[in-house]
DNA sequence: TATGCACCCTATAGCAGCTATAGGGTCAAG
DNA sequence: CTTGACCCTATAGCTGCTATAGGGTGCATA
């Protein structure tokens, strides 16, 4: 009858998270230990939602758990300048140019090396020779 | 003076792998257990080179451990068709395929998210209210 | 001969970011 | 009063290495 309170089975429904992987999270500092019910249940509130929320979107977007924690720290710094998190973001968009690059450079050499596969004897494979030394 | 006998450390400069890797690739099975020195050292020979450079030429190309040892068995059934080595190849192929996707969805959301940050104070920052719920 | 140094050995723990297990306790419905 | 869904902690596992600790080997030099 607590209707302002979530078990840790509704937080993750509601959040499509796993469980375990909410634990985790309080474990590794993302998320603040809630209280507990008189059975020892987590006992979860609006803004615990609220933040995994943040959590799960800034992972979406490829956060590592230590940019997460930084963007949280600094989004409670309400009157502070928003340059680090600039930063934090541009760094991060960075990163995931730059695979984007590794990945595609690899698929070319994979589409090449595939479409050589004459489909023959392994002796005669072109991909087994392109993957061979000499 | 032996001459073609090589030590670990001698493997891994000429392949450019740690030898701390290349004991863990001996453990994993994607190398066999060289033949030891009276000090008890690995005693490499050519074929374990060889053997070696596929698998980091395999694991440049970004295939898994899983998929090389397999690439490893198949590569030694010269008689036998490459069929299977170019479904491996395929379905590698397709999960970079993928990741680039995954990527690029990715990086545009982000792009579109650092791009919006008005380099004000934390609490008008587009960039947290993008990860913010509601 | 001693000693220093680069190299080698094994075993084990650590990294990210979860996920899965074992072995229990809680709580509401039937 | 038992069943079943849920919750708890602690710990081990996953990939693909990398890094330690705590030793042994082998060659050159003082």
């Amino acid at each position: 009858m607590d209707h302002d309170v979530l078990s840790i089975g509704d937080l993750a429904r509601t959040t499509d998270t796993k469980v375990e992987t909410i634990r985790y999270y309080e474990r590794a500092g993302l998320l603040p230990a809630p209280a507990r019910t008189a059975g020892n249940y987590r006992a979860y509130r609006a803004e615990h939602l609220a933040r995994l929320s943040f959590v799960r979107r800034a992972r979406d977007l490829g956060f590592s758990l230590d940019h997460v924690r930084e963007l949280l720290r600094l989004a409670d710094q309400k009157d502070q300048s928003c340059a680090e998190i600039d930063v934090i973001a541009r760094l991060h968009l960075a990163e995931v140019d730059r695979k984007i690059a590794d990945l595609m450079a690899l698929g070319g050499e994979l589409r090449q090396i595939v479409g050589q596969c004459g489909h023959g004897t392994v002796a005669e494979c072109r991909i087994i020779e392109a993957l061979s030394p000499n």
